[in-house]
DNA sequence: GTCGATGTTCGATTTTCTTCGAACTTTCTC
DNA sequence: GAGAAAGTTCGAAGAAAATCGAACATCGAC
């Protein structure tokens, strides 16, 4: 496995974090990390209908936006929220999205 | 002038508001109006560098995702954000845009 | 009524995303 | 070592978004 660039959080804009929540398939992903607390997700563990180029490249994209940390165990690759980092700089924005309830 | 279309709170979707927050300009545009509290703006007061079609372009797109109410008023549009109800669907997520403070 | 200012709409262009398949690397298992 | 599994990288294709200029409509002022 390639080990994995992280932004430092103080280099992280508003706008590069909206777009990367503006996905709905990241958008689940990132749902899934909150409510699993602090478990370790891979990529494979998150059920999305599409191909595993694309898969990479949705990580790879919260990743640069200081949401997710990506670790190489054997050949998979163990993501976890970057929670108290991200709360500090964006204070609110986790807890938003956890709340939300989807189209009512 | 032309009278707006405002969608119903309960039928925006996170996406779409984390889509209509992803643009600088956009963002701008709100954070302007949560510092100004409860005044109105006109499409041109919004200080932007881009041609007026794109701005009002701009000011469509957070109109279709609940953040601001557009009122014609005498060939100008007076715009204020949809506060309270945003905040009721999405809460906190105005507050987290009032405190960002850019790239650090 | 004519003019200037404010916005909107339309069509076109450019840029940015999303997605895929194919080729590749690394690691685990047999 | 051979094969399978997990991800990444690399184009390429298609969709979506941003931007502009030009034409248009509406309103206020004169």
């Amino acid at each position: 496995m390639k080990s994995y660039r992280h932004p430092a959080l103080r280099s992280v804009t508003l706008p590069v974090v909206m777009q990367a929540l503006s996905d709905p398939w990241r958008l689940k992903i990132v749902r899934l990390m909150l409510e699993a607390g602090d478990r370790a997700f891979t990529c494979s563990d998150v059920p999305m209908d599409v191909g595993k180029a694309t898969r990479s490249h949705h990580f790879q994209v919260l990743r640069e936006a200081g949401l997710i940390r990506m670790r190489p165990v054997g050949n998979t690759c163990q993501t976890t929220l970057r929670r108290e980092e991200f709360e500090k700089r964006f204070p609110g924005l986790l807890a938003m999205v956890a709340a939300y309830k989807g189209r009512r």
